[in-house]
DNA sequence: GAGGTTCATAGCCCCAGGCTATCGACTCCA
DNA sequence: TGGAGTCGATAGCCTGGGGCTATGAACCTC
């Protein structure tokens, strides 16, 4: 890409056209709210910058060169562009209109978007959202770089320098099998339960593990060797007998629907995590993206 | 079209790019040869008119906002364009390359062109002839109205205020089948051998014809009825016994060739045309047509 | 030849856009 | 922890480009 600043200027380009259109300056002048002499020299100044004669002019008539018919043809449709990448611009102004490039973490994804999506649409009809589901780490790396403009994360995870707005609390549960001893007791859970079970998580890198994780190696818990790298298929093996394990609140409704498991909720103070949406400090998003926080709470699946 | 005054600059555009291109306010003003502060101004100043956020920016990193990376896509483009308009003006500048138009009359072109064309193409290679064959008064019309950049015709017509550049001096001859009495005489012909004589002249509108036909007005000739569209035609005729014409020397090598007709100088002064190159006072291309009227004088047909 | 065109020229004025200097925030390193 | 270095933003000044009015020169019309 050429640095050297052009030779001329949009204006002079619209000064030429309005000549071609009326083969008269004064009109053209007229039409362009100018008076006739500021355009005749602008006229002139681009004449000179491209030593080429456009006009073929005297006292009564002006006369279009065949470089000046061919350069009016460019320059018309220069300023048509122009005029779109103005009102693109413009248009994309509206922040909630256009573009959001919003990440999501996997374990809140399939359970939160068919209930988000309809509501965003609903809210905000000139808002496409394009949607990138990836571990925390991936999203707020691409938060960090630009190419996201906000990600739905679990706030305990390690996130960085962002602003954020929380959507919901998401209680984990304990499930295990039906007939499983952890299964058979009543009431609320306690972690001090897990002490010496075998837990089943989730693979590396997901904020869900980590947390769980953590609970269930201050409770002396044992880990199982293998791991899921979903919580379907983590529910899927649980309830083929493989060991007992956590579930977050929002995917219980969803996941937990055959009868051979048990899910008990934890005793107060339940072990969560707290999902929010987060964005860069000074994103020129960040009124809209309250707003669209605001949305997304009110369309949060209700247990 | 638009009329009202763009709201910005195409140098905006370019410290947009340079912005996107190095994502540092500073290098791309080093790059754009100005100052970092000159440059911020400039991007504040198109963000504000725009109304649009398009970089996010803190003290130590830049990105691009989704808005912002749209409009650096499409200013791209726009200054490719403008690089590409600047770049045709200013080629199309040097007259002597690109396309002039020029016309020609219908009793020169077909004599004339296959001398002169090659000699053009030769001497000025960057040069685009598009011819016009018409008669004097359509191509003086397209020449006022700027259709043409210049045109071929005889001084002798009605050329309107015109600059002119003289290509070479056309004698006019008589031509008579051999066997006809005017055929038989030795020497030089005389005008005034045409008075009764039976003399077929070329339609309406042609120059030529005007002139022939002053010329037997005056010696009494007699014009009869039928016209020939063109000097072929014309000269066909006459083999076939039509009666007696006048032919430009232009015409003469070309058209006879055959036997049948016999073909016979004037006397001094001789009727003739001034065969020449006319343009519009104050064409820009004055200097190039002089350069191109001096190259077709030069590739003149001999007889 | 007077009056009304047209575009060009002259001369003035003002602000847009340039500059330098500096601030304020942050990073990096000793 | 403090000092040096980097970044973009801000402040304040200066200049020239592009605006204006008034006028000139050439041409048309009546």
């Amino acid at each position: 890409m050429n640095l050297a600043p052009h030779p001329f200027t949009l204006r002079q380009l619209q000064y030429v056209v309005a000549v071609a259109d009326s083969l008269s300056f004064r009109k053209a002048a007229e039409r362009c709210h100018v008076s006739q002499p500021s355009l005749s020299a602008q006229i002139a100044q681009l004449e000179g910058v491209l030593e080429v004669q456009l006009f073929e002019r005297d006292q009564r008539r002006v006369l279009l060169t065949a470089v000046g018919a061919q350069l009016v043809e460019r320059a018309r449709r220069l300023l048509v562009d122009v005029e779109a990448l103005t009102e693109a611009a413009r248009r994309a102004g509206d922040p909630l209109s256009g573009t959001l490039r919003l990440g999501v973490i996997p374990t809140v994804s399939p359970y939160l978007l068919p209930a988000v999506t309809p509501a965003l649409r609903r809210h905000f009809p000139r808002l496409t959202v394009r949607w990138l589901e990836d571990k925390t780490e991936v999203l707020t790396r691409e938060l960090e770089r630009g190419g996201l403009d906000a990600a739905l994360v679990a706030l305990e995870a390690d996130l960085g320098d962002v602003e954020s707005a929380v959507l919901a609390e998401d209680p984990f549960f304990l499930v295990t099998p039906k007939d499983h001893p952890l299964g058979q007791k009543k009431g609320a859970a306690s972690p001090s339960e897990l002490r010496g079970q075998d837990v089943l998580l989730l693979d590396e890198g997901h904020c869900f593990r980590e947390q769980a994780l953590a609970l269930c190696s201050k409770a002396r818990a044992h880990e199982l060797e293998f791991r899921a790298t979903s919580l379907p298929t983590l529910t899927q093996m649980i309830a083929s007998g493989a060991g007992v394990t956590l579930l977050p609140a929002l995917a219980v409704a969803t996941e937990v629907k055959r009868s051979e498991l048990r899910v008990r909720p934890f005793a107060d103070p339940a072990p969560k995590r707290t999902l929010a949406l987060i964005w860069r400090k000074r994103s020129p998003f960040t009124g809209a993206l309250r707003e669209v926080a605001g949305a997304m709470k009110d369309a949060w699946p209700r247990k």
